[in-house]
DNA sequence: GCTATAATTAACCTAATGGTTAATTAACCG
DNA sequence: CGGTTAATTAACCATTAGGTTAATTATAGC
Protein backbone atom coordinates (compact mmCIF):
# COMPACT_ATOMS: atom_id res chain seq x y z
CA UNK A 1 0.00 0.00 0.00
CA UNK A 2 2.15 2.87 -1.11
CA UNK A 3 5.00 2.17 1.42
CA UNK A 4 7.90 3.77 -0.65
CA UNK A 5 5.54 6.92 -0.78
CA UNK A 6 5.35 6.90 3.00
CA UNK A 7 8.91 6.17 3.35
CA UNK A 8 10.05 9.24 1.41
CA UNK A 9 7.53 11.67 3.13
CA UNK A 10 8.07 10.25 6.81
CA UNK A 11 11.87 10.67 5.96
CA UNK A 12 11.49 14.02 4.64
CA UNK A 13 9.54 14.94 7.47
CA UNK A 14 11.93 13.77 9.54
CA UNK A 15 14.56 16.44 9.66
CA UNK A 16 14.06 20.06 11.51
CA UNK A 17 15.38 21.79 8.88
CA UNK A 18 12.47 20.30 6.07
CA UNK A 19 9.64 20.96 8.55
CA UNK A 20 10.73 24.51 9.16
CA UNK A 21 10.93 24.90 5.28
CA UNK A 22 7.39 23.76 5.14
CA UNK A 23 5.91 25.57 7.75
CA UNK A 24 7.44 28.64 5.85
CA UNK A 25 5.67 27.50 2.88
CA UNK A 26 2.63 27.02 4.52
CA UNK A 27 2.41 31.19 4.62
CA UNK A 28 3.03 31.63 1.00
CA UNK A 29 5.60 29.85 -1.99
CA UNK A 30 9.43 31.51 -1.65
CA UNK A 31 12.29 31.73 -3.21
CA UNK A 32 15.39 30.06 -2.26
CA UNK A 33 17.31 32.36 -1.12
CA UNK A 34 14.93 33.35 1.60
CA UNK A 35 14.16 30.09 2.29
CA UNK A 36 17.57 29.77 3.51
CA UNK A 37 17.68 33.05 5.39
CA UNK A 38 16.41 32.12 8.82
CA UNK A 39 19.00 28.41 8.54
CA UNK A 40 22.98 28.45 9.64
CA UNK A 41 23.67 26.53 7.03
CA UNK A 42 25.03 26.84 3.31
CA UNK A 43 22.85 27.30 -0.35
CA UNK A 44 23.82 23.89 -1.24
CA UNK A 45 22.59 22.15 1.97
CA UNK A 46 19.37 23.95 1.81
CA UNK A 47 19.20 22.48 -2.29
CA UNK A 48 19.47 19.22 -1.31
CA UNK A 49 16.75 19.76 1.49
CA UNK A 50 14.40 20.73 -0.91
CA UNK A 51 15.26 18.10 -3.74
CA UNK A 52 13.96 15.75 -0.64
CA UNK A 53 10.73 17.69 0.11
CA UNK A 54 10.56 17.64 -4.35
CA UNK A 55 11.05 13.76 -4.06
CA UNK A 56 8.61 13.33 -1.67
CA UNK A 57 6.03 15.54 -3.80
CA UNK A 58 5.90 17.77 -0.85
CA UNK A 59 6.81 20.81 -2.82
CA UNK A 60 7.18 22.27 -6.52
CA UNK A 61 9.01 24.31 -7.93
CA UNK A 62 8.66 27.02 -10.99
CA UNK A 63 11.09 29.53 -12.17
CA UNK A 64 10.48 33.22 -12.41
CA UNK A 65 13.93 34.95 -13.47
CA UNK A 66 16.74 34.01 -11.73
CA UNK A 67 14.56 32.31 -8.81
CA UNK A 68 13.41 28.95 -8.39
CA UNK A 69 10.00 29.51 -6.21
CA UNK A 70 9.03 26.79 -3.83
CA UNK A 71 5.73 26.33 -3.23
CA UNK A 72 4.49 23.69 -1.08
CA UNK A 73 2.04 20.57 -2.28
CA UNK A 74 0.25 19.02 1.00
CA UNK A 75 -1.75 16.81 -0.45
CA UNK A 76 0.77 13.78 0.26
CA UNK A 77 0.35 14.89 3.42
CA UNK A 78 -3.18 13.37 3.50
CA UNK A 79 -1.47 10.15 3.33
CA UNK A 80 0.16 10.53 6.17
CA UNK A 81 -2.30 11.49 8.17
CA UNK A 82 -5.00 8.63 7.41
CA UNK A 83 -1.89 6.29 8.31
CA UNK A 84 -1.35 8.08 11.97
CA UNK A 85 -4.91 8.33 12.45
CA UNK A 86 -5.06 4.31 11.94
CA UNK A 87 -3.39 4.38 15.55
CA UNK A 88 -5.80 7.23 16.91
CA UNK A 89 -7.81 4.36 18.76
CA UNK A 90 -4.33 3.19 20.35
CA UNK A 91 -3.63 6.75 22.25
CA UNK A 92 -6.83 7.66 23.12
CA UNK A 93 -7.29 6.67 26.90
CA UNK A 94 -10.18 4.08 27.34
CA UNK A 95 -7.73 1.53 25.21
CA UNK A 96 -4.54 2.43 27.21
CA UNK A 97 -6.33 1.94 30.21
CA UNK A 98 -7.45 -1.44 28.94
CA UNK A 99 -3.96 -2.11 27.86
CA UNK A 100 -2.52 -1.55 31.21
CA UNK A 101 -5.40 -3.83 32.38
CA UNK A 102 -4.31 -6.69 30.26
CA UNK A 103 -0.63 -5.76 31.23
CA UNK A 104 -1.55 -6.83 35.08
CA UNK A 105 -3.37 -9.75 34.33
CA UNK A 106 -0.10 -11.02 32.39
CA UNK A 107 2.06 -10.07 34.71
CA UNK A 108 0.08 -11.92 37.26
CA UNK A 109 -0.76 -14.49 35.07
CA UNK A 110 2.90 -15.99 35.41
CA UNK A 111 4.85 -15.68 38.54
CA UNK A 112 4.06 -17.26 42.26
CA UNK A 113 2.41 -20.61 41.41
CA UNK A 114 3.70 -22.59 38.27
CA UNK A 115 6.96 -20.98 37.40
CA UNK A 116 7.04 -23.15 34.79
CA UNK A 117 5.59 -22.69 30.99
CA UNK A 118 2.57 -24.05 29.75
CA UNK A 119 2.13 -27.62 29.84
CA UNK A 120 1.94 -27.95 33.52
CA UNK A 121 -1.50 -27.82 33.70
CA UNK B 1 8.32 22.63 20.39
CA UNK B 2 9.80 19.02 20.92
CA UNK B 3 11.32 19.11 17.43
CA UNK B 4 13.87 16.16 18.40
CA UNK B 5 10.65 13.83 19.65
CA UNK B 6 9.46 14.18 15.99
CA UNK B 7 12.20 13.78 14.76
CA UNK B 8 13.16 10.78 16.10
CA UNK B 9 9.30 9.53 15.76
CA UNK B 10 8.91 10.63 11.73
CA UNK B 11 12.98 8.80 11.37
CA UNK B 12 11.17 5.59 13.15
CA UNK B 13 8.11 5.65 10.84
CA UNK B 14 9.99 6.05 8.17
CA UNK B 15 11.58 2.75 7.38
CA UNK B 16 8.64 -0.24 6.26
CA UNK B 17 9.82 -2.85 8.61
CA UNK B 18 9.33 -0.75 11.28
CA UNK B 19 5.99 0.00 10.23
CA UNK B 20 4.94 -3.40 9.84
CA UNK B 21 6.37 -4.31 13.19
CA UNK B 22 3.63 -1.35 14.55
CA UNK B 23 0.55 -2.81 12.79
CA UNK B 24 1.27 -6.19 13.97
CA UNK B 25 1.35 -4.99 17.49
CA UNK B 26 -1.92 -2.70 17.60
CA UNK B 27 -3.38 -6.23 17.26
CA UNK B 28 -1.43 -7.43 20.49
CA UNK B 29 2.21 -7.74 22.26
CA UNK B 30 4.06 -10.10 20.93
CA UNK B 31 8.00 -11.93 21.32
CA UNK B 32 10.65 -10.45 19.27
CA UNK B 33 10.71 -14.36 17.31
CA UNK B 34 7.17 -13.90 16.17
CA UNK B 35 7.76 -10.38 15.30
CA UNK B 36 10.59 -11.57 13.02
CA UNK B 37 9.36 -14.24 11.05
CA UNK B 38 7.14 -12.41 8.61
CA UNK B 39 10.73 -10.72 7.32
CA UNK B 40 13.22 -11.94 5.79
CA UNK B 41 16.14 -10.02 7.65
CA UNK B 42 18.07 -11.79 10.58
CA UNK B 43 17.01 -11.49 14.38
CA UNK B 44 19.94 -8.70 15.14
CA UNK B 45 18.18 -6.59 12.16
CA UNK B 46 15.22 -6.64 13.69
CA UNK B 47 16.50 -6.03 17.31
CA UNK B 48 17.68 -2.76 15.56
CA UNK B 49 14.49 -1.99 14.27
CA UNK B 50 12.96 -2.56 17.70
CA UNK B 51 15.59 -0.20 19.47
CA UNK B 52 14.67 2.52 17.18
CA UNK B 53 10.98 2.22 18.07
CA UNK B 54 12.20 2.20 21.84
CA UNK B 55 13.97 5.29 21.54
CA UNK B 56 11.16 7.23 19.83
CA UNK B 57 8.84 5.78 22.71
CA UNK B 58 6.58 3.97 20.01
CA UNK B 59 6.62 0.38 21.84
CA UNK B 60 7.99 -0.54 25.23
CA UNK B 61 9.46 -3.67 26.18
CA UNK B 62 8.85 -5.79 29.11
CA UNK B 63 10.23 -9.63 30.22
CA UNK B 64 8.52 -13.18 30.55
CA UNK B 65 10.88 -16.21 30.70
CA UNK B 66 13.13 -16.04 27.67
CA UNK B 67 11.06 -13.96 25.74
CA UNK B 68 11.08 -10.02 25.74
CA UNK B 69 7.89 -9.12 24.50
CA UNK B 70 7.16 -5.60 22.88
CA UNK B 71 3.81 -3.90 23.07
CA UNK B 72 2.65 -1.07 20.83
CA UNK B 73 2.23 2.81 22.56
CA UNK B 74 0.94 4.61 20.44
CA UNK B 75 0.69 7.62 22.41
CA UNK B 76 3.62 9.48 20.77
CA UNK B 77 1.46 9.01 17.28
CA UNK B 78 -0.63 11.86 18.73
CA UNK B 79 2.02 14.51 18.59
CA UNK B 80 2.75 13.71 14.73
CA UNK B 81 -1.07 13.64 13.52
CA UNK B 82 -0.84 16.99 15.47
CA UNK B 83 1.85 18.31 13.30
CA UNK B 84 0.47 17.00 10.38
CA UNK B 85 -3.52 17.68 10.72
CA UNK B 86 -1.61 21.73 10.86
CA UNK B 87 -1.67 21.10 6.99
CA UNK B 88 -5.00 19.89 6.37
CA UNK B 89 -6.75 22.81 5.05
CA UNK B 90 -3.67 22.97 2.91
CA UNK B 91 -4.41 19.52 1.12
CA UNK B 92 -8.54 20.15 1.28
CA UNK B 93 -9.39 21.18 -2.20
CA UNK B 94 -10.58 24.72 -2.08
CA UNK B 95 -6.95 25.59 -0.75
CA UNK B 96 -5.74 23.42 -4.12
CA UNK B 97 -7.79 25.46 -6.04
CA UNK B 98 -7.00 28.83 -4.59
CA UNK B 99 -3.25 27.71 -5.21
CA UNK B 100 -3.61 27.06 -8.76
CA UNK B 101 -5.39 30.12 -8.96
CA UNK B 102 -2.46 31.94 -7.61
CA UNK B 103 -0.01 29.85 -9.62
CA UNK B 104 -1.78 31.11 -13.00
CA UNK B 105 -1.80 34.83 -12.26
CA UNK B 106 1.78 33.90 -11.56
CA UNK B 107 2.87 32.65 -14.55
CA UNK B 108 0.72 35.15 -16.13
CA UNK B 109 2.19 38.13 -14.36
CA UNK B 110 5.48 38.04 -15.68
CA UNK B 111 5.74 36.68 -19.59
CA UNK B 112 5.20 39.11 -22.19
CA UNK B 113 5.24 42.47 -21.73
CA UNK B 114 8.01 43.60 -19.28
CA UNK B 115 10.33 40.74 -19.07
CA UNK B 116 12.17 42.62 -16.17
CA UNK B 117 11.61 42.54 -12.69
CA UNK B 118 9.35 45.26 -10.75
CA UNK B 119 11.26 49.09 -11.17
CA UNK B 120 10.03 49.77 -14.23
CA UNK B 121 7.08 50.70 -12.85
C1' DG C 1 29.39 41.47 -23.99
C1' DC C 2 30.24 42.13 -19.03
C1' DT C 3 28.90 41.91 -14.34
C1' DA C 4 25.94 40.72 -10.57
C1' DT C 5 22.59 37.61 -8.45
C1' DA C 6 20.13 33.04 -7.71
C1' DA C 7 20.62 28.55 -7.57
C1' DT C 8 22.59 24.16 -8.70
C1' DT C 9 26.25 20.75 -9.48
C1' DA C 10 30.68 18.59 -8.30
C1' DA C 11 33.70 16.71 -5.16
C1' DC C 12 34.55 15.64 -0.85
C1' DC C 13 34.00 14.47 4.32
C1' DT C 14 31.87 12.38 8.50
C1' DA C 15 28.44 10.09 10.82
C1' DA C 16 24.35 7.38 10.87
C1' DT C 17 21.45 3.37 8.74
C1' DG C 18 20.37 -1.11 7.73
C1' DG C 19 22.13 -5.19 7.06
C1' DT C 20 25.28 -9.34 7.93
C1' DT C 21 27.59 -13.38 10.80
C1' DA C 22 29.59 -14.97 15.06
C1' DA C 23 29.73 -14.79 19.92
C1' DT C 24 27.39 -13.82 24.39
C1' DT C 25 23.86 -13.47 27.93
C1' DA C 26 19.63 -15.08 30.18
C1' DA C 27 16.19 -18.23 31.32
C1' DC C 28 13.93 -22.63 31.13
C1' DC C 29 13.97 -27.80 31.49
C1' DG C 30 15.22 -32.41 32.32
C1' DC D 1 24.95 -29.25 35.49
C1' DG D 2 24.20 -29.43 30.45
C1' DG D 3 21.45 -28.43 26.61
C1' DT D 4 18.02 -25.51 24.20
C1' DT D 5 15.68 -21.42 23.03
C1' DA D 6 15.23 -16.22 22.91
C1' DA D 7 17.37 -12.27 22.28
C1' DT D 8 21.18 -9.11 22.39
C1' DT D 9 25.91 -7.50 21.66
C1' DA D 10 30.17 -7.18 18.92
C1' DA D 11 32.45 -6.40 14.84
C1' DC D 12 32.15 -5.47 10.42
C1' DC D 13 30.44 -3.69 5.67
C1' DA D 14 28.08 -0.82 2.10
C1' DT D 15 25.05 2.89 1.35
C1' DT D 16 22.78 7.11 2.46
C1' DA D 17 22.38 11.64 4.69
C1' DG D 18 23.65 16.06 5.84
C1' DG D 19 27.02 19.15 5.61
C1' DT D 20 31.06 21.80 3.50
C1' DT D 21 33.68 24.77 -0.28
C1' DA D 22 34.58 25.71 -5.04
C1' DA D 23 33.00 25.81 -9.66
C1' DT D 24 29.04 26.18 -13.05
C1' DT D 25 24.75 27.50 -15.15
C1' DA D 26 21.09 30.78 -16.07
C1' DT D 27 19.01 35.11 -16.07
C1' DA D 28 18.71 40.27 -15.59
C1' DG D 29 20.43 44.75 -16.43
C1' DC D 30 23.60 48.08 -18.00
Amino acid sequence: MATDRLDTMFAALADPTRRAILARLASGASSVKMLAAPFAISAPAITKHLKVLERAGLITRGRVAQSRPCRLNAAPLREAAEWVEQYRRHWEERFDRLDTYLQEVQRQQRPRRSPKNVRDK
